[in-house]
DNA sequence: ATCAAGATTACCT
DNA sequence: GGTAATCTTGATA
């Protein structure tokens, strides 16, 4: 018995998916560290290929992209920067090219691996707890995710979302994105309202 | 073949 | 508020 989110979770428009995904547990089977890592999502940004342009499916498909193409139920992972990894879930139906950035979330299981990752080795002024999830770059870092996660399948085993009550309307922050030069006038980055783990007011 | 941009972060004043 | 770090990708020629 496990509450694990289906396809049909996935398959639906990604603005509906983006305020769902508000609320559910992101969790990872670690491997690398024989643990398991839980946080709840409580920041995301939605992207849509068909008429966003900040959208990396936006000019077609091409190698780094092709699983956003994909039905929903996938990571999408891609590497930024030159330093940082951010992970998106696909969702949507074949084709639509649309993804959710998962943009800030609440450490729940794994504290110890989160910050050993996050801060062990570096210079980092901030190590408080709050510092740990609160961007998209801190959340791969934190749970490992790099280029070799992009494509998992999130019905699978390793990596995978459960199912939490959704976050009623009157308590997300609905506004436009965060570190984009283009589409910047869409209003579809989502949080919850006063929650301390987000990344940016 | 070349080149500019990038769904960020951390540190500086 | 400003910027260096750092390198892959995709667009253009």
């Amino acid at each position: 018995m496990t509450n694990k989110l289906k396809k049909d979770f996935y398959n639906r428009n990604v603005l509906l998916v983006a305020k769902e995904l508000l609320g559910k547990i992101f969790v990872v089977e670690d491997e690398k560290t024989n643990s398991t890592l839980k946080a709840k999502i409580v920041e995301v940004e939605a992207y849509d290929g068909s008429i966003d342009k900040a959208a990396h499916t936006y000019n077609g498909k091409t190698k780094r992209n092709e699983i956003m193409f994909e039905e929903g139920g996938y990571l999408y992972v891609y590497f930024t920067y030159g330093i940082h990894y951010c992970a998106n879930i696909v969702v949507g139906k074949e084709g639509e090219g649309t993804a959710v950035l998962l943009r800030a979330m609440e450490p729940i299981c794994g504290h110890k691996i989160f910050y050993e990752r996050r801060f062990e080795n570096k210079n980092n002024t901030k190590k408080d707890e709050v510092n740990l999830l609160n961007g998209p770059a801190k959340i791969c870092q934190a749970f490992g995710l790099d280029k070799n996660e992009n494509g998992t399948d999130l019905l699978k085993d390793n990596i995978y979302l459960l199912n939490e009550s959704i976050i009623p309307a009157r308590n997300i922050v609905k506004t436009t994105r965060i570190g984009i030069k283009k589409s910047t006038e869409f209003p579809w980055r989502f949080y919850i309202k006063n929650n301390q783990y987000i990344s940016k007011k």
